[in-house]
RNA sequence: GGCGUGAUGGCCGAGUGGUUAGGCACGGGUCUGCAAAACCUGUUACAGCGGUUCAAUUCCGCUUCACGCCUCCA
Protein backbone atom coordinates (compact mmCIF):
# COMPACT_ATOMS: atom_id res chain seq x y z
CA UNK A 1 0.00 0.00 0.00
CA UNK A 2 3.05 2.30 0.79
CA UNK A 3 4.60 0.93 -2.37
CA UNK A 4 8.10 0.89 0.17
CA UNK A 5 9.50 -2.81 0.59
CA UNK A 6 8.18 -3.92 4.07
CA UNK A 7 9.40 -6.27 6.61
CA UNK A 8 6.97 -9.47 5.86
CA UNK A 9 5.75 -9.65 9.62
CA UNK A 10 2.63 -11.76 10.28
CA UNK A 11 -0.51 -10.25 11.83
CA UNK A 12 -0.71 -13.13 14.27
CA UNK A 13 1.87 -15.29 15.89
CA UNK A 14 4.59 -16.96 13.00
CA UNK A 15 1.49 -17.69 10.21
CA UNK A 16 1.20 -15.74 7.34
CA UNK A 17 -2.11 -15.99 6.07
CA UNK A 18 -2.16 -14.72 1.95
CA UNK A 19 -5.13 -14.31 -0.53
CA UNK A 20 -4.28 -15.00 -4.49
CA UNK A 21 -6.65 -14.29 -7.51
CA UNK A 22 -6.74 -17.74 -9.12
CA UNK A 23 -8.31 -18.68 -12.81
CA UNK A 24 -11.32 -18.17 -14.66
CA UNK A 25 -12.30 -21.48 -15.44
CA UNK A 26 -13.39 -20.91 -19.06
CA UNK A 27 -10.65 -22.32 -21.22
CA UNK A 28 -6.91 -23.74 -20.31
CA UNK A 29 -5.18 -21.41 -18.60
CA UNK A 30 -1.91 -19.66 -20.39
CA UNK A 31 1.93 -19.15 -19.22
CA UNK A 32 1.53 -15.71 -18.66
CA UNK A 33 -1.37 -16.70 -15.93
CA UNK A 34 1.26 -19.49 -14.71
CA UNK A 35 3.44 -16.71 -14.97
CA UNK A 36 1.67 -15.26 -11.45
CA UNK A 37 0.88 -18.61 -10.27
CA UNK A 38 4.91 -19.57 -9.96
CA UNK A 39 5.46 -16.17 -8.39
CA UNK A 40 3.26 -16.60 -6.02
CA UNK A 41 4.59 -20.38 -5.64
CA UNK A 42 8.19 -18.88 -4.91
CA UNK A 43 6.79 -16.16 -2.57
CA UNK A 44 4.92 -19.35 -0.43
CA UNK A 45 7.68 -22.13 -0.88
CA UNK A 46 10.31 -18.93 0.54
CA UNK A 47 8.14 -18.07 3.40
CA UNK A 48 7.82 -21.15 4.48
CA UNK A 49 11.73 -21.92 4.54
CA UNK A 50 12.06 -19.25 6.69
CA UNK A 51 10.04 -21.23 9.39
CA UNK A 52 6.52 -19.46 9.06
CA UNK A 53 3.25 -21.46 8.39
CA UNK A 54 1.56 -20.55 5.52
CA UNK A 55 -2.28 -20.44 4.67
CA UNK A 56 -2.91 -19.78 1.26
CA UNK A 57 -6.32 -19.47 -0.56
CA UNK A 58 -6.66 -19.41 -4.15
CA UNK A 59 -9.83 -18.83 -5.86
CA UNK A 60 -11.54 -20.46 -9.16
CA UNK A 61 -14.05 -17.81 -10.57
CA UNK A 62 -16.34 -20.30 -12.18
CA UNK A 63 -19.20 -18.08 -12.62
CA UNK A 64 -19.44 -14.94 -15.02
CA UNK A 65 -19.62 -13.47 -17.88
CA UNK A 66 -17.04 -16.01 -20.12
CA UNK A 67 -17.64 -18.88 -18.32
CA UNK A 68 -21.79 -18.38 -18.73
CA UNK A 69 -20.99 -17.32 -22.69
CA UNK A 70 -18.58 -20.74 -22.86
CA UNK A 71 -20.86 -23.07 -21.14
CA UNK A 72 -23.99 -21.86 -23.36
CA UNK A 73 -21.82 -22.33 -26.48
CA UNK A 74 -20.51 -25.71 -25.91
CA UNK A 75 -24.14 -26.71 -24.94
CA UNK A 76 -23.30 -27.87 -21.50
CA UNK A 77 -24.41 -26.87 -17.97
CA UNK A 78 -22.51 -24.58 -16.18
CA UNK A 79 -21.08 -26.94 -13.76
CA UNK A 80 -20.15 -28.79 -15.90
CA UNK A 81 -18.37 -27.26 -18.56
CA UNK A 82 -16.23 -25.47 -15.49
CA UNK A 83 -14.85 -28.81 -14.47
CA UNK A 84 -13.15 -29.90 -17.26
CA UNK A 85 -10.97 -26.47 -16.96
CA UNK A 86 -10.71 -26.52 -12.77
CA UNK A 87 -9.13 -30.41 -13.60
CA UNK A 88 -7.16 -29.02 -16.51
CA UNK A 89 -5.69 -26.04 -13.99
CA UNK A 90 -5.07 -28.69 -11.52
CA UNK A 91 -3.12 -31.05 -13.63
CA UNK A 92 -1.15 -28.16 -14.84
CA UNK A 93 0.39 -26.81 -10.95
CA UNK A 94 1.73 -30.87 -10.62
CA UNK A 95 3.52 -30.17 -14.13
CA UNK A 96 4.83 -27.29 -12.62
CA UNK A 97 5.37 -28.60 -9.13
CA UNK A 98 3.43 -25.59 -8.10
CA UNK A 99 2.97 -26.50 -4.32
CA UNK A 100 -1.28 -26.40 -3.60
CA UNK A 101 -2.56 -23.14 -1.51
CA UNK A 102 -4.83 -24.53 1.57
CA UNK A 103 -8.22 -23.85 0.11
CA UNK A 104 -9.48 -23.61 -3.55
CA UNK A 105 -12.89 -22.23 -3.05
CA UNK A 106 -14.85 -21.82 -6.40
CA UNK A 107 -17.05 -18.91 -6.57
CA UNK A 108 -20.60 -21.19 -6.75
CA UNK A 109 -19.74 -22.60 -3.84
CA UNK A 110 -19.86 -19.45 -1.61
CA UNK A 111 -22.81 -17.41 -3.13
CA UNK A 112 -24.45 -17.31 0.80
CA UNK A 113 -20.89 -15.61 2.29
CA UNK A 114 -21.30 -13.03 -1.21
CA UNK A 115 -25.10 -12.14 -0.19
CA UNK A 116 -24.17 -12.29 3.71
CA UNK A 117 -21.33 -9.57 2.58
CA UNK A 118 -23.68 -7.52 0.28
CA UNK A 119 -26.63 -7.33 2.99
CA UNK A 120 -23.54 -5.56 5.10
CA UNK A 121 -22.71 -3.32 2.34
CA UNK A 122 -26.63 -2.49 2.54
CA UNK A 123 -26.51 -1.86 6.25
CA UNK A 124 -23.55 0.58 5.92
CA UNK A 125 -25.10 2.50 3.12
CA UNK A 126 -22.58 1.59 0.68
CA UNK A 127 -24.84 -0.41 -1.69
CA UNK A 128 -27.94 0.08 -3.97
CA UNK A 129 -29.89 -1.23 -6.32
CA UNK A 130 -30.87 0.05 -9.36
CA UNK A 131 -33.63 -0.41 -11.68
CA UNK A 132 -32.05 -3.10 -13.60
CA UNK A 133 -32.31 -5.35 -10.48
CA UNK A 134 -28.54 -5.27 -10.19
CA UNK A 135 -26.45 -4.10 -6.82
CA UNK A 136 -23.77 -1.18 -7.11
CA UNK A 137 -21.34 -0.04 -5.04
CA UNK A 138 -21.34 3.74 -4.64
CA UNK A 139 -17.67 4.72 -4.30
CA UNK A 140 -18.73 8.17 -3.77
CA UNK A 141 -19.33 6.73 -0.39
CA UNK A 142 -16.09 4.75 0.40
CA UNK A 143 -13.53 7.84 0.68
CA UNK A 144 -10.57 5.52 0.23
CA UNK A 145 -11.33 4.60 -2.91
CA UNK A 146 -8.72 4.54 -5.41
CA UNK A 147 -6.05 4.53 -2.35
CA UNK A 148 -4.24 1.18 -3.80
CA UNK A 149 -4.55 1.94 -7.37
CA UNK A 150 -4.05 5.77 -6.46
CA UNK A 151 -6.42 7.16 -9.09
CA UNK A 152 -7.63 10.35 -9.25
CA UNK A 153 -10.95 9.86 -8.97
CA UNK A 154 -12.13 13.43 -10.55
CA UNK A 155 -9.95 12.63 -13.32
CA UNK A 156 -11.27 8.91 -13.70
CA UNK A 157 -14.59 10.66 -13.87
CA UNK A 158 -13.87 13.32 -16.80
CA UNK A 159 -11.60 10.07 -18.50
CA UNK A 160 -14.28 7.58 -17.87
CA UNK A 161 -14.34 5.88 -21.78
CA UNK A 162 -18.30 4.68 -20.61
CA UNK A 163 -21.09 5.85 -22.28
CA UNK A 164 -23.44 6.88 -18.94
CA UNK A 165 -26.38 6.02 -20.77
CA UNK A 166 -25.88 2.54 -20.75
CA UNK A 167 -26.01 2.06 -17.48
CA UNK A 168 -28.53 2.30 -14.62
CA UNK A 169 -25.59 3.65 -12.08
CA UNK A 170 -25.15 6.52 -9.73
CA UNK A 171 -22.23 7.49 -10.94
CA UNK A 172 -20.29 5.25 -14.16
CA UNK A 173 -17.62 3.79 -11.88
CA UNK A 174 -19.81 2.41 -9.44
CA UNK A 175 -19.31 -1.59 -9.52
CA UNK A 176 -21.49 -4.41 -9.68
CA UNK A 177 -21.95 -6.27 -6.66
CA UNK A 178 -24.30 -8.17 -7.65
CA UNK A 179 -26.00 -8.69 -11.27
CA UNK A 180 -29.93 -9.00 -12.16
CA UNK A 181 -30.24 -12.07 -13.79
CA UNK A 182 -31.17 -11.34 -17.87
CA UNK A 183 -31.92 -13.94 -20.58
CA UNK A 184 -28.51 -14.66 -21.77
CA UNK A 185 -27.78 -16.36 -18.47
CA UNK A 186 -30.06 -18.50 -19.09
CA UNK A 187 -30.50 -20.96 -15.72
CA UNK A 188 -27.25 -19.76 -14.19
CA UNK A 189 -28.95 -17.48 -11.41
CA UNK A 190 -29.33 -17.64 -7.23
CA UNK A 191 -32.04 -16.41 -5.43
CA UNK A 192 -31.47 -13.21 -3.35
CA UNK A 193 -32.89 -10.42 -1.29
CA UNK A 194 -32.48 -8.85 -4.14
CA UNK A 195 -34.09 -10.95 -6.80
CA UNK A 196 -32.35 -13.74 -9.07
CA UNK A 197 -29.20 -13.16 -10.26
CA UNK A 198 -25.55 -13.94 -9.83
CA UNK A 199 -22.78 -12.52 -8.13
CA UNK A 200 -20.25 -9.28 -9.17
CA UNK A 201 -16.74 -10.29 -9.85
CA UNK A 202 -14.63 -8.18 -7.15
CA UNK A 203 -17.42 -9.33 -4.43
CA UNK A 204 -16.00 -13.40 -4.71
CA UNK A 205 -12.43 -12.52 -3.40
CA UNK A 206 -13.46 -10.19 -0.23
CA UNK A 207 -16.48 -13.27 0.73
CA UNK A 208 -13.92 -15.79 -0.04
CA UNK A 209 -11.01 -14.50 1.68
CA UNK A 210 -12.84 -13.15 5.07
CA UNK A 211 -14.51 -17.08 5.10
CA UNK A 212 -11.00 -18.43 4.71
CA UNK A 213 -8.53 -16.06 6.38
CA UNK A 214 -10.29 -13.63 8.69
CA UNK A 215 -9.93 -9.80 8.12
CA UNK A 216 -7.21 -8.63 8.15
CA UNK A 217 -4.93 -10.57 6.65
CA UNK A 218 -1.42 -10.77 5.99
CA UNK A 219 -1.31 -10.52 2.15
CA UNK A 220 -2.75 -10.22 -1.30
CA UNK A 221 -0.89 -11.06 -4.60
CA UNK A 222 -2.31 -11.28 -8.25
CA UNK A 223 -1.15 -9.49 -11.83
CA UNK A 224 -0.70 -6.20 -12.01
CA UNK A 225 -3.43 -5.73 -13.80
CA UNK A 226 -5.62 -6.92 -11.42
CA UNK A 227 -4.74 -3.43 -9.25
CA UNK A 228 -7.31 -1.49 -10.69
CA UNK A 229 -10.30 -2.02 -10.83
CA UNK A 230 -10.33 -5.31 -9.23
CA UNK A 231 -8.16 -5.60 -5.88
CA UNK A 232 -9.58 -1.51 -5.52
CA UNK A 233 -13.39 -2.97 -5.21
CA UNK A 234 -12.24 -5.47 -3.01
CA UNK A 235 -10.60 -3.15 -0.27
CA UNK A 236 -13.43 -0.82 -0.90
CA UNK A 237 -16.26 -4.04 -0.18
CA UNK A 238 -13.98 -5.41 2.52
CA UNK A 239 -13.41 -2.24 4.53
CA UNK A 240 -16.43 -0.85 3.70
CA UNK A 241 -18.10 -3.82 5.37
CA UNK A 242 -16.44 -4.54 7.78
CA UNK A 243 -14.54 -1.11 9.07
CA UNK A 244 -10.98 -2.46 9.67
CA UNK A 245 -7.92 -3.02 7.04
CA UNK A 246 -8.50 -5.26 4.39
CA UNK A 247 -4.77 -7.30 3.54
CA UNK A 248 -2.04 -5.52 5.52
CA UNK A 249 0.31 -6.14 2.36
CA UNK A 250 0.37 -6.34 -1.41
CA UNK A 251 2.73 -7.60 -4.40
CA UNK A 252 1.84 -7.62 -7.66
CA UNK A 253 3.44 -9.61 -10.70
CA UNK A 254 4.32 -7.99 -13.82
CA UNK A 255 2.92 -9.31 -16.97
CA UNK A 256 4.71 -11.94 -19.05
CA UNK A 257 5.15 -10.96 -22.82
CA UNK A 258 5.71 -13.47 -25.57
CA UNK A 259 8.74 -12.82 -28.46
CA UNK A 260 8.65 -9.18 -26.95
CA UNK A 261 4.85 -8.46 -27.69
CA UNK A 262 2.04 -9.10 -25.32
CA UNK A 263 0.76 -12.19 -25.50
CA UNK A 264 -2.88 -12.14 -27.51
CA UNK A 265 -4.48 -14.66 -29.85
CA UNK A 266 -4.32 -12.01 -32.76
CA UNK A 267 -0.91 -11.77 -32.57
CA UNK A 268 -0.78 -15.54 -32.95
CA UNK A 269 1.86 -15.97 -29.70
CA UNK A 270 -0.86 -17.29 -27.13
CA UNK A 271 0.49 -20.38 -25.57
CA UNK A 272 -1.07 -22.37 -22.93
CA UNK A 273 0.96 -24.68 -20.97
CA UNK A 274 -0.02 -27.86 -22.71
CA UNK A 275 1.27 -26.15 -26.49
CA UNK A 276 4.79 -25.91 -24.64
CA UNK A 277 4.98 -29.11 -23.51
CA UNK A 278 3.76 -30.48 -26.70
CA UNK A 279 6.87 -28.81 -28.18
CA UNK A 280 8.80 -30.73 -26.23
CA UNK A 281 10.15 -29.12 -22.79
CA UNK A 282 8.94 -30.26 -20.02
CA UNK A 283 7.59 -29.25 -17.00
CA UNK A 284 10.46 -28.39 -14.98
CA UNK A 285 11.92 -26.90 -18.00
CA UNK A 286 9.17 -24.43 -18.35
CA UNK A 287 9.36 -23.61 -14.45
CA UNK A 288 12.49 -22.44 -14.59
CA UNK A 289 11.97 -20.46 -17.06
CA UNK A 290 8.53 -18.79 -15.34
CA UNK A 291 10.39 -18.63 -11.98
CA UNK A 292 13.72 -16.88 -13.12
CA UNK A 293 12.53 -13.47 -13.80
CA UNK A 294 11.80 -10.96 -10.78
CA UNK A 295 8.33 -10.53 -10.20
CA UNK A 296 8.01 -6.93 -10.70
CA UNK A 297 9.93 -7.06 -14.07
CA UNK A 298 8.07 -8.28 -17.19
CA UNK A 299 9.23 -11.39 -18.62
CA UNK A 300 9.53 -11.90 -21.90
CA UNK A 301 9.38 -15.46 -22.75
CA UNK A 302 10.88 -16.78 -26.37
CA UNK A 303 11.92 -20.03 -26.91
CA UNK A 304 15.64 -18.93 -27.60
CA UNK A 305 15.47 -18.33 -23.80
CA UNK A 306 13.70 -21.74 -23.00
CA UNK A 307 16.67 -23.50 -24.76
CA UNK A 308 19.48 -21.47 -22.79
CA UNK A 309 17.42 -22.35 -19.65
CA UNK A 310 17.38 -26.04 -20.58
CA UNK A 311 21.01 -25.55 -20.84
CA UNK A 312 21.67 -24.21 -17.88
CA UNK A 313 19.22 -26.30 -15.68
CA UNK A 314 21.46 -29.19 -17.85
CA UNK A 315 24.69 -27.80 -15.78
CA UNK A 316 22.63 -28.08 -11.82
CA UNK A 317 21.63 -31.36 -12.60
CA UNK A 318 25.20 -32.38 -13.73
CA UNK A 319 26.56 -31.30 -10.70
CA UNK A 320 23.48 -32.90 -8.27
CA UNK A 321 24.46 -36.05 -10.80
CA UNK A 322 28.05 -36.04 -9.36
CA UNK A 323 26.63 -35.22 -6.02
CA UNK A 324 24.30 -38.35 -5.75
CA UNK A 325 27.62 -40.76 -7.35
CA UNK A 326 29.58 -39.15 -4.51
CA UNK A 327 26.84 -39.93 -1.73
CA UNK A 328 27.18 -43.43 -3.36
CA UNK A 329 23.64 -43.34 -4.77
CA UNK A 330 24.69 -44.49 -8.37
CA UNK A 331 22.37 -43.76 -10.95
CA UNK A 332 23.44 -45.54 -14.07
CA UNK A 333 25.81 -48.33 -14.82
CA UNK A 334 28.76 -49.95 -13.17
CA UNK A 335 29.05 -48.99 -9.90
CA UNK A 336 32.75 -48.75 -9.24
CA UNK A 337 34.75 -48.12 -6.20
CA UNK A 338 33.88 -44.48 -4.87
CA UNK A 339 36.92 -42.65 -4.35
CA UNK A 340 37.25 -41.35 -0.95
CA UNK A 341 39.67 -38.25 -1.39
CA UNK A 342 38.69 -35.69 1.45
CA UNK A 343 42.36 -33.54 1.67
CA UNK A 344 40.98 -31.01 -0.34
CA UNK A 345 37.92 -30.19 1.87
CA UNK A 346 38.47 -27.03 4.35
CA UNK A 347 36.52 -25.47 6.82
CA UNK A 348 33.78 -28.35 7.30
CA UNK A 349 30.69 -27.33 9.64
CA UNK A 350 29.45 -29.67 12.41
CA UNK A 351 27.07 -31.06 9.73
CA UNK A 352 29.86 -31.72 7.06
CA UNK A 353 29.26 -28.68 4.93
CA UNK A 354 32.36 -27.13 3.07
CA UNK A 355 32.63 -23.45 3.53
CA UNK A 356 31.44 -22.58 -0.07
CA UNK A 357 28.23 -24.04 0.24
CA UNK A 358 27.90 -22.70 3.33
CA UNK A 359 28.57 -19.18 1.74
CA UNK A 360 26.32 -20.27 -1.43
CA UNK A 361 22.95 -20.87 0.91
CA UNK A 362 23.92 -17.63 3.00
CA UNK A 363 24.26 -15.90 -0.31
CA UNK A 364 20.94 -17.64 -1.68
CA UNK A 365 19.07 -16.91 1.15
CA UNK A 366 20.03 -13.12 1.18
CA UNK A 367 19.16 -12.70 -2.26
CA UNK A 368 15.44 -13.85 -1.32
CA UNK A 369 15.08 -11.68 1.42
CA UNK A 370 15.83 -8.78 -0.51
CA UNK A 371 12.49 -8.42 -2.38
CA UNK A 372 12.69 -11.87 -4.01
CA UNK A 373 15.88 -11.43 -6.03
CA UNK A 374 15.64 -14.99 -7.95
CA UNK A 375 18.70 -13.77 -10.35
CA UNK A 376 20.78 -13.46 -7.41
CA UNK A 377 19.64 -16.38 -5.59
CA UNK A 378 20.45 -18.73 -8.70
CA UNK A 379 23.78 -16.76 -9.40
CA UNK A 380 24.91 -18.10 -5.70
CA UNK A 381 23.51 -21.12 -6.45
CA UNK A 382 25.74 -20.84 -9.98
CA UNK A 383 28.30 -20.00 -7.55
CA UNK A 384 28.37 -22.60 -5.52
CA UNK A 385 28.20 -25.05 -8.39
CA UNK A 386 31.03 -23.66 -9.98
CA UNK A 387 33.73 -24.22 -6.89
CA UNK A 388 31.86 -27.28 -6.04
CA UNK A 389 32.70 -28.97 -9.65
CA UNK A 390 36.64 -28.02 -8.44
CA UNK A 391 36.41 -29.80 -5.52
CA UNK A 392 34.90 -33.43 -7.18
CA UNK A 393 35.22 -36.04 -6.16
CA UNK A 394 33.72 -35.03 -2.71
CA UNK A 395 34.15 -37.77 -0.53
CA UNK A 396 30.78 -39.39 0.70
CA UNK A 397 30.34 -37.69 3.96
CA UNK A 398 30.70 -33.90 2.48
CA UNK A 399 28.40 -34.96 -0.69
CA UNK A 400 25.66 -36.09 1.43
CA UNK A 401 25.86 -32.66 3.25
CA UNK A 402 25.65 -30.53 0.26
CA UNK A 403 22.77 -33.12 -1.03
CA UNK A 404 21.13 -32.29 1.85
CA UNK A 405 22.15 -28.50 1.51
CA UNK A 406 20.50 -28.85 -2.46
CA UNK A 407 17.45 -30.41 -1.23
CA UNK A 408 16.70 -28.37 1.58
CA UNK A 409 17.76 -24.90 -1.43
CA UNK A 410 15.00 -27.58 -3.53
CA UNK A 411 12.04 -26.79 -1.33
CA UNK A 412 12.06 -23.42 -2.70
CA UNK A 413 12.74 -23.41 -6.15
CA UNK A 414 11.28 -26.75 -7.27
CA UNK A 415 13.40 -27.60 -10.20
CA UNK A 416 16.55 -29.39 -8.65
CA UNK A 417 15.37 -32.48 -8.46
CA UNK A 418 15.20 -34.48 -12.10
CA UNK A 419 12.84 -37.30 -12.79
CA UNK A 420 15.05 -40.60 -12.55
CA UNK A 421 15.64 -42.22 -15.74
CA UNK A 422 15.50 -46.12 -15.98
CA UNK A 423 18.48 -46.79 -18.22
CA UNK A 424 17.30 -49.71 -20.38
CA UNK A 425 19.24 -52.65 -19.49
CA UNK A 426 20.71 -52.90 -23.55
CA UNK A 427 22.48 -50.02 -23.17
CA UNK A 428 24.04 -50.55 -20.24
CA UNK A 429 25.34 -53.68 -21.74
CA UNK A 430 26.63 -51.36 -24.46
CA UNK A 431 28.16 -49.07 -22.11
CA UNK A 432 29.94 -52.01 -20.99
CA UNK A 433 31.06 -53.15 -23.43
CA UNK A 434 32.18 -50.05 -24.95
CA UNK A 435 34.63 -49.60 -21.93
CA UNK A 436 36.07 -53.10 -22.94
CA UNK A 437 36.82 -51.92 -26.26
CA UNK A 438 38.12 -49.23 -24.98
CA UNK A 439 40.52 -50.79 -22.69
CA UNK A 440 41.11 -53.25 -25.61
CA UNK A 441 41.90 -49.48 -27.74
CA UNK A 442 39.26 -51.02 -29.77
CA UNK A 443 38.31 -47.35 -30.86
CA UNK A 444 36.20 -48.57 -33.96
CA UNK A 445 34.74 -50.40 -31.94
CA UNK A 446 34.08 -47.96 -28.89
CA UNK A 447 33.16 -44.98 -31.17
CA UNK A 448 30.33 -47.51 -32.84
CA UNK A 449 28.83 -47.72 -29.24
CA UNK A 450 28.53 -44.58 -28.62
CA UNK A 451 27.14 -43.86 -31.89
CA UNK A 452 24.45 -46.67 -31.16
CA UNK A 453 23.95 -45.40 -27.83
CA UNK A 454 23.10 -41.59 -29.14
CA UNK A 455 20.61 -43.26 -31.43
CA UNK A 456 19.03 -44.51 -28.79
CA UNK A 457 18.48 -40.77 -27.38
CA UNK A 458 21.38 -41.27 -24.37
CA UNK A 459 24.87 -39.71 -24.29
CA UNK A 460 27.76 -41.47 -22.57
CA UNK A 461 30.60 -40.06 -20.63
CA UNK A 462 33.47 -41.79 -19.33
CA UNK A 463 34.18 -40.63 -15.73
CA UNK A 464 37.21 -41.77 -13.13
CA UNK A 465 34.51 -44.59 -11.71
CA UNK A 466 33.24 -46.12 -15.27
CA UNK A 467 30.82 -45.12 -18.12
CA UNK A 468 27.73 -42.87 -17.27
CA UNK A 469 24.70 -42.81 -19.31
CA UNK A 470 22.37 -40.12 -19.66
CA UNK A 471 19.02 -38.84 -21.18
CA UNK A 472 19.84 -37.29 -24.29
C1' G B 1 -4.34 13.56 -20.38
C1' G B 2 -3.73 10.88 -15.23
C1' C B 3 -0.99 7.08 -12.43
C1' G B 4 3.25 3.81 -12.72
C1' U B 5 7.55 0.92 -14.46
C1' G B 6 12.00 0.32 -17.17
C1' A B 7 16.57 1.43 -20.60
C1' U B 8 23.33 -2.88 -18.32
C1' G B 9 28.55 -6.42 -22.59
C1' G B 10 26.30 -11.10 -28.82
C1' C B 11 21.51 -12.59 -26.05
C1' C B 12 19.14 -12.95 -21.09
C1' G B 13 19.75 -10.77 -16.48
C1' A B 14 21.67 -9.14 -10.93
C1' G B 15 24.06 -5.37 -8.43
C1' U B 16 27.00 -1.32 -6.53
C1' G B 17 29.02 5.94 -5.16
C1' G B 18 35.58 3.97 -6.11
C1' U B 19 36.66 -3.32 -5.76
C1' U B 20 34.67 -10.33 -10.49
C1' A B 21 27.37 -11.06 -10.47
C1' G B 22 25.43 -15.22 -12.79
C1' G B 23 23.37 -17.98 -17.07
C1' C B 24 23.35 -18.93 -22.42
C1' A B 25 26.16 -18.45 -26.96
C1' C B 26 31.04 -17.85 -29.24
C1' G B 27 36.74 -18.14 -29.33
C1' G B 28 41.49 -20.14 -27.13
C1' G B 29 43.60 -23.76 -23.67
C1' U B 30 43.88 -28.18 -19.96
C1' C B 31 42.02 -33.15 -19.39
C1' U B 32 40.39 -37.24 -22.84
C1' G B 33 42.19 -42.51 -27.86
C1' C B 34 38.52 -38.92 -29.89
C1' A B 35 34.45 -36.95 -27.31
C1' A B 36 31.16 -35.43 -23.35
C1' A B 37 31.26 -33.16 -18.68
C1' A B 38 34.44 -30.27 -15.71
C1' C B 39 38.35 -26.71 -15.12
C1' C B 40 41.45 -22.32 -16.89
C1' U B 41 40.94 -18.18 -20.13
C1' G B 42 38.74 -14.28 -23.39
C1' U B 43 40.18 -5.38 -25.08
C1' U B 44 36.19 -3.69 -17.49
C1' A B 45 28.94 -3.26 -20.44
C1' C B 46 25.95 0.05 -17.88
C1' A B 47 20.43 5.09 -23.47
C1' G B 48 21.73 10.69 -24.24
C1' C B 49 22.65 15.59 -21.92
C1' G B 50 23.50 18.38 -17.65
C1' G B 51 24.24 18.61 -12.15
C1' U B 52 26.04 16.96 -7.05
C1' U B 53 30.90 14.56 -5.68
C1' C B 54 37.78 13.70 -4.85
C1' A B 55 35.03 9.81 -7.63
C1' A B 56 28.59 7.98 -10.87
C1' U B 57 26.58 2.70 -14.46
C1' U B 58 25.04 3.52 -9.24
C1' C B 59 22.31 10.03 -6.39
C1' C B 60 19.37 14.50 -8.69
C1' G B 61 17.16 16.92 -13.05
C1' C B 62 15.95 16.99 -18.14
C1' U B 63 15.61 14.44 -22.98
C1' U B 64 14.75 10.26 -26.02
C1' C B 65 12.80 5.42 -26.40
C1' A B 66 9.93 1.20 -24.64
C1' C B 67 6.11 -0.84 -21.68
C1' G B 68 1.79 -1.38 -18.14
C1' C B 69 -2.93 0.34 -15.92
C1' C B 70 -7.08 4.12 -16.23
C1' U B 71 -14.41 -0.68 -15.34
C1' C B 72 -14.39 -6.93 -14.87
C1' C B 73 -7.44 -9.51 -18.90
C1' A B 74 -2.63 -12.96 -14.17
Amino acid sequence: MSRQLEELSPLKDNHVRMYTCGPTVYNYAHIGNYRAYMFEDLLRRWIQYKGFEVTQVQNLTDVDDKTICGAREAGRPLRDYTQTYKDAFFADLKVLNIQPAEHYPAATDCIPEMIALIEKLFEKGLAYQSDDGSVYYAIDKFPDYGKLARLDREGMRSGARVDQDEYDKDNAADFALWKGTVEADGDVFWDSPWGKGRPGWHIECSAMSQKYLGQPFDLHTGGVDNIFPHHEDEIAQSEGANGCMYSKQWMHCAHLQVEGKKMSKSEGNFFTLREILDKGYTGREIRYELIGTHYRRSLNFTFDSLNANRAALARLDEFYAKLQDAVGKTSGVSTKNLTNQDSQIHGLTPEGLPTWAVKMEADFSAALDDDLNIAGALGALFDGVHEGNKLFPLNSKTAQAVSALWKKIDTVLGFLDPPKKEVPAELIEMADARATAKANKEWAEADRLREAIAAAGWVVQDTPTGPKLKKR
